[in-house]
DNA sequence: CGCTTCTTTCAGAAATTTGTGAAGTTAAGG
DNA sequence: CCTTAACTTCACAAATTTCTGAAAGAAGCG
């Protein structure tokens, strides 16, 4: 009944899979066609899939899987290939790419802090709405130092456990 | 024209933080009305408010304060409180727990990291796909570990900075 | 124990979001 | 340079989400 170990894929508990996993960053705050683009990606052996492929694994338009696309691009989740000689673009992650830019969420981090300065300086520096937003901003300041390193961390502690991909 | 230091707070300005940061929060995947009752709380000066505060600053009806409550409450990004002898009830933010409250996206990274786990058996450990979902799923493990160190050290940061709070 | 005040729940209206089909655009290959 | 295959954009329909008003549910206070 299962047949994980090499020979051909159980369609159905890869299905499966894409779908709990899509649900998941759909709760985290994902659009959900991103979200199951993404995941299909990542259940997919060799880590990419054409447009066509992605419509069909997942029975959506071929407008849906375009604008999942240029999201998941937008947020550096994906690349884009164009197969040489051909029309046919193929998306990507890049297994180690892909959740260092989960962590790219520093783009909304600067924009948090961006905000909080403002309210900083509206509520006046002096007051105790004031203070708290500064404790706030130099949390999110402090996390933005940390997490460049602990990136590097990983780079280390991968290599040790999965050599060099 | 700008009164920040001392005086009466300058209501036009504290709204426009409130919806500028509480856009920022939406934009983040947090609902509407939470992300705008949290910038409020965020924002006015002994960070707590009644719930007829905020449906007035904010303008929404008493349900709509309760169901924002209701949500933040659960992620703990406020607690309510009972003002002894009333009732009335208050919602804080605890100037230090709700970022704390933040990182509690652990929650999140848990349910990933349960989801990838169920990926890596369907799609077995010896596919292609198997040992890129392993190597993401270590990766978000990693992450779990690290956070803990880098909110301590955070602590540490912070007293120096700001004193005890 | 009932009155009053505040909060919560619920059904429905309004608004927003999401995905489709069809037309439009780009680029390969004859 | 024309044809054809693929991707993208756009307007609209469907589904979902979000907020409100009204009624029901707690909890202090006389």
């Amino acid at each position: 009944m299962t047949e994980s170990a090499g020979g051909r894929r159980d369609a159905e508990a890869v299905s499966q899979f894409v779908e709990s996993f899509a649900a998941q960053l759909v709760e985290a705050g994902m659009q959900r066609m991103p979200a199951r683009v993404f995941a299909a990606l990542l259940s997919c052996d060799d880590g990419a899939l054409t447009s066509a492929e992605l419509g069909e694994q997942l029975q959506v338009s071929p407008a849906a899987v375009s604008g999942a696309v240029r999201y998941l691009a937008q947020q550096h989740m994906v690349s884009r290939e164009r197969e040489p000689g051909s029309r046919r673009e193929r998306y990507r992650v890049h297994s180690n790419q892909w959740y260092e830019a989960l962590t790219n969420r520093e783009a909304v981090l600067k924009r948090w802090e961006g905000a909080l300065r403002d309210g900083v300086h509206s509520l006046g520096a002096d007051t105790p709405a004031g203070r708290r937003m500064a404790e706030t901003l130099a949390f999110f300041e402090f996390v933005d130092g940390e997490i460049a390193a602990m990136m590097e961390r990983w780079r280390v502690h991968r290599e040790k456990t999965f050599g060099q991909g």
